[in-house]
DNA sequence: TGTACATCAGTGAACGCGCGTTCACTGATGTAC
DNA sequence: TGTACATCAGTGAACGCGCGTTCACTGATGTAC
């Protein structure tokens, strides 16, 4: 075993990784503190020192995701604005990929429904997430139809994560390709239709 | 104790109207078999009298709960048309008391992460009521932009019942509201381009 | 350089508890004669 | 009308199990002198 608080941090992180690999699995109630520990290499009565209680886990494990995971959302698409920008940012998150592998894609649909019922600590974590995204979004999609650029920003952050939750809700069933593409086509036909407005000239209030 | 089958009936309709009112607070895995039997006057032991497990219950429990929230929905607003009729629909279901009223709300935002990890049949009776609802909305809205009503309609029930996921899992937070209005506003900016276009003859696709 | 002591990350057994499911049973209701 | 029997919805104790959390402890690492 080795000592020192920079050890300690470095066993912190393993642990929320394996969490938020569980969570992705088996969601919050389903991942279990003593399975969370084994499968960061540890046993169960380590866990208090690095957290206070499962509930905490969750809200850090939360942090944690939107931390580590801006690059993947946001990263590549420099050059890109408006609804070109949103055209890839939706398809990078609303694919297949992401519904079928809930090992590896998001956390978000897997905690959502658990997030209401627990502590305030865990939402709170969850809106700071998801505002600082809807910023990243409201910097690079202009406004549309009247709405603001922040509100349809939070409104395209909040369906790409909602859309996903009833993908993953209906899996292995036709209903859920089809939710998956009426949402793409959905948020990225206002970025066109954005478009189409200023190319003709239109405006809208 | 009374005999025969439709008496049994209605003890297997409270049972799910319990189930309901428990996973909506609770959610699937934390309302307890003994706990719902509670809620419905009954005992442990007579739930498998009714169904299969609990995993069916939850099946069971999201076919009834479409079969009974159609009037609730649709109800009332068979005069309207288009836009107009998906502003009344959209502010019906996107609005702070099914947020903030657990227990009398909608269930789906409680259940959707559960779904995505249990039987096959559970996501099947979701994946049928969202279907039917989709078709309700189909009906009475067209399309836009080059999405057809089927996938425009799709899309908005999935944006609502996800948003509303979202504003539960941000509750008591500034960001909750913006949430919901955000939602609302785009899906009903939506309906007035359309409006606009077929006002000023404009056709989009 | 060597020895004694302090630190503290992680262990593992134990706590009380609630879970989903099973099953022998009870007792009110219905039917046969 | 009265009696004996069949039905079956619902009871309640018990099953094995995993849960979140606590806590006395171990033993490798670091520090003092």
């Amino acid at each position: 075993m080795r000592y020192g608080p920079e050890h300690k941090q470095a066993t912190r992180e393993r642990i929320l990784t394996a969490a938020e690999n569980l969570f992705r699995r088996q969601g919050f109630e389903g991942a279990s503190v003593e399975r969370v520990m084994r499968a960061a290499g540890l046993t169960v009565g380590g866990f208090y020192a690095h957290f206070t209680s499962k509930d905490s886990l969750l809200a850090e494990s939360v942090r944690a995701f939107f931390q580590h995971n801006g690059e993947r959302w946001l990263g590549g698409l420099e050059e890109l604005r408006g609804s070109e920008w949103l055209s890839h940012f939706v398809r990078r998150y609303l694919n297949r990929n992401i519904r079928d592998n809930m090992e590896t894609g998001c956390v978000l649909p897997s905690i959502v429904s658990d997030l209401a019922r627990g502590t305030p600590e865990g939402r709170e974590a969850f809106a700071e997430g998801i505002d600082g995204l809807a910023r990243e979004v409201a910097a690079r999609v202009p406004g549309l139809d009247g709405v603001t650029a922040r509100k349809r920003a939070l409104a395209t952050v909040t369906f790409l994560v909602g859309s996903m939750t009833l993908a993953r809700a209906t899996k292995g069933l036709p209903l859920s390709d089809e939710i998956l593409e009426a949402a793409r086509e959905v948020l990225i036909a206002d970025g066109k239709s954005v478009e189409a407005a200023s190319v003709k000239g239109k405006t809208s209030h």
